[in-house]
DNA sequence: GAAAAGATGAACTGCCCGGTTCATCTGTTG
DNA sequence: CAACAGATGAACCGGGCAGTTCATCTTTTC
């Protein structure tokens, strides 16, 4: 297992550290952890953890990083692009709003943009892993269902952010500052239709 | 002048110890924020700022509060809505990008993200004088135009919502986690003139 | 000009936290 | 079993910060 297993890089509780210092981090922020907590948390003494990281800063840098990383192999799964637009769309919407009314995405952005000051590399990861990936991945099925005469984009890329952005309307404001109460399934739904209708009233052949 | 002006509820030296604590608050944070700091930024003396405030957490809040307040108040300003769709949409997509890309914007909206956990009311107010403010603005805008037929709209709700998300196409995210240096003019007209054409395209009565 | 109210700043208290040290314990390897 | 590397925890250090106190100074008010 050791052997095979090549992130347990320096002991062997590496990986409960970071589990552990993920933990505290996604719930008391960066400043609001406190060294002490994470060592409890992970069930390690502190001069272990320490053994690890060089300081505070690098073991969050190291946490988070990890958790951009994450996020993207995870969400590397299916497109199926033959399918029509809507249907495709459809998908697509459902699970961009899924991972931002998740618990993790929503916790991953708000600990990203606190400490995107102290953190400048972290934004960018998070970045790459995320709004970047997305918009890769939406422009190159524009690229395959232009050429099936199925929409009709000129500038890709900016479609792409626009449809991103469309799945964000109502739910993300509300969610971000904690207004109005848990989302609704109906809710969602009504957002993620009304985001792939407005988009093809735009970008769809038929038009 | 005292009696006057309202604002300075309590000592001569309120309003200095406000723009001070929002000065340092907007720089470092609140929990980067020392008291010290501020008192000095403001110029005045801890014993005084605590004569004012009982503690940190409600001083910022109060700071926090009021500049949200100021950011819906210094935007009240002109909707002409008897213009063509196209010219009113530009406009209002204008304002909203340019105060999500100011400095100012982005540093309450960061703030307001960071501490919404500690202060959860700070989120209500912010969104309260933010988008919701904004979207209100625009479904009246909705009725009127819909009126003239120059518009047509059933979840008006939505269409609103929609409009905003579309204007923070590609800018909001990358300033938010401050990738790609700064915008570029051509880079904001490109995404507002696009948030238009895709919002009439889906809501203008020629469609 | 005197009293009252407010402002001052500097010192002080406690507390918490990041980081270090060290003597001791545990588990692995040969 | 012997040797060694890693893990332990508890104590400790230095520093910073929130909040208090107080004797003194300044401004307002009458």
């Amino acid at each position: 297992m050791n052997a095979a297993n090549q992130e347990i890089k320096r002991g062997r509780k590496y990986g409960q550290v970071l589990n552990g210092a993920w933990e505290v981090f996604r719930r008391d922020g960066f400043e609001g952890a406190s060294v002490d907590d994470i060592a409890r948390e992970a069930g390690v003494s502190k001069a272990t953890l320490y053994s690890y990281f060089p300081d505070k800063r690098l073991l969050f840098l190291e946490v988070a990083k990890g958790e951009c990383c994450r996020q993207a192999t995870e969400s590397s799964d299916l497109i199926p692009c033959t399918a029509a637009p809507a249907t495709v769309l459809t998908g697509a919407a459902t699970r961009m709003v899924d991972f931002f009314l998740s618990d993790f995405g929503m916790r991953v952005f708000r600990i990203c943009v606190a400490e995107c000051d102290r953190f400048p590399e972290l934004g960018r990861e998070f970045y790459r892993n995320g709004p970047a990936l997305a918009r890769a991945r939406l422009v190159d099925y524009f690229h395959e269902a232009e050429a099936r005469g199925e929409l009709r984009i000129i500038d890709k890329d900016l479609a792409a952010d626009q449809f991103a952005e469309l799945c964000k309307a109502d739910l993300f404001s509300r969610l971000v500052f904690g207004v109005g109460g848990p989302i609704s399934a109906a809710g969602r739904t009504r957002v993620i239709t009304g985001a792939v209708e407005t988009f093809l009233a735009r970008y769809g052949a038929a038009g």
